[in-house]
DNA sequence: CTGTTAGCGCCTTCAG
DNA sequence: CTGAAGGCGCTAACAG
């Protein structure tokens, strides 16, 4: 093994231009200038009761004359606290996540109130870009800088993600919390996927449809929602075999397009009679109105079509969304997510976020 | 002050399940086991030339078979080299951002082309939301673990955010990085908004146009759009006070719909005869075309309307994005961003992109 | 109530 | 070519 020298450039002139030259400050400047022993100023700053009133104010003025920030320390904090085993908070969660979810509503609003939350308690994100080809943890979780780590990513990426983890040292592991996905010693925030399906379903059956087709593996945990499905139909004392349709799409097609083309096709072909689809996204949805319009099956006058997520908007001729979907709290999400990455308990935690169905035009009794 | 405690809970027994409790490994535990003194486990493993060959093996052999990880005593490492002055690289940027730059394509393609090279040359990236609410710089800011910061705002959150840096002790300041906005003694990465002005002064110009309107304080750095919007008047031989007509609008006026409309009106009240708004941005461009549509003004047909950034399509009667524009190098302004950030340049530096004209239906001769 | 000491893990200088 | 010692700034245990 080789350790790099990577030297980062001094601050030069131009930075120092008009900048003060500020030296680092420590205790031990504090001491030198009230006149007693850096413990004892140590012992001050903390409030440690044993330290004479007068003097603990003589010391604080000091500090604070001298402009001491406790911050500028912390790597020599952590350092002696790994004698005793004690670990400080840093204000700091690691967020990984693949470049895909950075584009698209979807991961946009989950993204966006985390950093809300995050940023609210003061606390700040360190974020990742994490995909198969960088592996690695980022060196601030190594080192143990981090409170806890947030990942949202496929189970794959995730277990890859817990065995780079289990190889830190111990003391400076810290607490994995998963999106959606669970994993064995993690926490987890997710929405209920599986009511997701029985609300969906629930929905169509209301309307009258008998015959459904749906993709069973797009989404994170697809199999959740169908299984909620199949359990509403089973709740109705209906066979979930013979009203619902789920079939997989063919991930080695690369083109998108294709191959939802491709597994509508064979949802046609295994159910011609369908009246309804059940769309795994939004995104998704919007590209099956279209093929199935191709096919002669005009949404929603032949076939009826939910999304999934509530994030992407279908527009109608009034400007307005006409997707029925189902809602995912997405903001929530990502505010739970964050507040239980700071609190990052020892013990992992489950958090299951409820969701909703929304009416809109693409869903209506089959004709 | 007070320094508070801000312990973190030790992991648990329900992460430690099934995770090995590896130590934290140090040279002295490699130096114990090839039974060597621990500078010589130091120089071996920085690649020392003094240090025998067969020595240098051993070491690094027990050193991989004790998983010896650098990272893990970062901060020993910088307290250590704190002595001689030295610096060392993180490879961590930060970026500080407002919270409403996060919704919105104009910042999210920045970001995510920034993330992504951030994340190629495996570095990572602190982010922080930073608002007047949160002047305060993160705390691994403050104690020098990253390269470089990032900082997209207005002026007065920058310059909040240089007198924050220039409190951080000299030795643990790293460089600030604006973008678009400048600011004395840091780098900038920003795109050409002079020749936006030209360009798109130049292409109603040729159409025909003699009298434009436009807001001159919506977007970043505004004034250089509109004094190149002169500029490319003033080298034509016209007259700028009289073929451009510049208003700014109220920022009081909370409701931005309402305010779009207030200085609109205003606009055409004193060029009653204007043939053509230049919208500083897609996002205004969008309502106002409806509002111009409102006030019997009908996009194109009685007014042209131009936007810029090219980040926000007005969709037509086909879908497709109908509206003329100065699209951004949007995606190349963030990874400039990262890339100045991880050079961190001892000199601020400033890097300008080119932008380019997009002419669609939005505009067209006067009638 | 306050001072002294040792040590977290590393790097560097000085000895040998 | 290798070892020993000192110190970065902090905390904690031990003296007084």
């Amino acid at each position: 093994m080789m350790i790099t020298a990577n030297r980062l450039p001094a601050s030069g002139p131009g930075y120092a231009a008009g900048m003060p030259n500020t030296p680092v400050v420590t205790l031990q400047h504090i001491a030198d200038l009230v006149g007693v022993h850096k413990s004892t100023v140590h012992r001050a700053l903390r409030g440690d009761p044993r330290v004479e009133a007068g003097t603990t104010e003589r010391i604080r003025a000091a500090a604070a004359q001298l402009g001491y920030d406790p911050a500028v320390n912390q790597g020599a904090r952590a350092l002696s606290l790994r004698k005793t085993g004690k670990v400080e908070s840093n204000q700091l969660i690691a967020l990984l996540f693949p470049v895909v979810f950075t584009r698209g509503a979807y991961f946009q609003r989950m993204y966006v109130s985390f950093m809300e939350a995050i940023s609210l308690a003061r606390y700040d994100v360190l974020a990742r870009i994490h995909d198969t080809a960088v592996p690695s943890l980022p060196p601030s979780v190594v080192r143990g800088d981090v409170d806890a780590l947030v990942a949202l990513n496929h189970p794959k990426e995730l277990a890859a993600v817990q065995t780079a983890l289990a190889a830190v040292p111990a003391p400076l592991r810290r607490p994995l919390i998963t999106l959606f996905t669970p994993m064995p010693g993690a926490s987890l925030v997710t929405a209920d996927l599986h009511q997701a399906g029985r609300l969906s379903m629930a929905h169509l059956l209301d309307l009258g449809h008998r015959r459904i087709i749906t993709v069973a593996n797009m989404a994170f945990r697809s199999e959740e929602r169908v299984e909620g499905c199949r359990a509403e139909l089973a709740a109705r004392g209906m066979d979930p075999d013979r009203h619902l349709v789920a079939l997989e799409s063919d991930k080695r097609i690369p083109d998108e397009e294709q191959r939802l083309a491709e597994v509508l096709d064979r949802l046609l072909a295994a159910a011609p009679d369908a009246t309804a689809l059940l769309a795994p996204q939004d995104q998704a949805a919007q590209k099956f109105m279209r093929l199935l319009a191709e096919r002669g099956r005009p949404v929603p006058e032949r076939m009826s079509l939910m999304g999934c997520d509530d994030t992407d908007p279908v527009p109608g001729p009034g400007g307005g969304n006409i997707l029925s979907s189902i809602a995912l709290p997405l903001e929530q999400l990502g505010r739970e997510a964050a507040n239980l990455a700071m609190e990052a308990p020892a013990e992992p935690r489950t958090i299951v976020l409820p969701v909703s169905l929304r009416v809109r035009a693409t869903t209506r009794p089959p004709t």
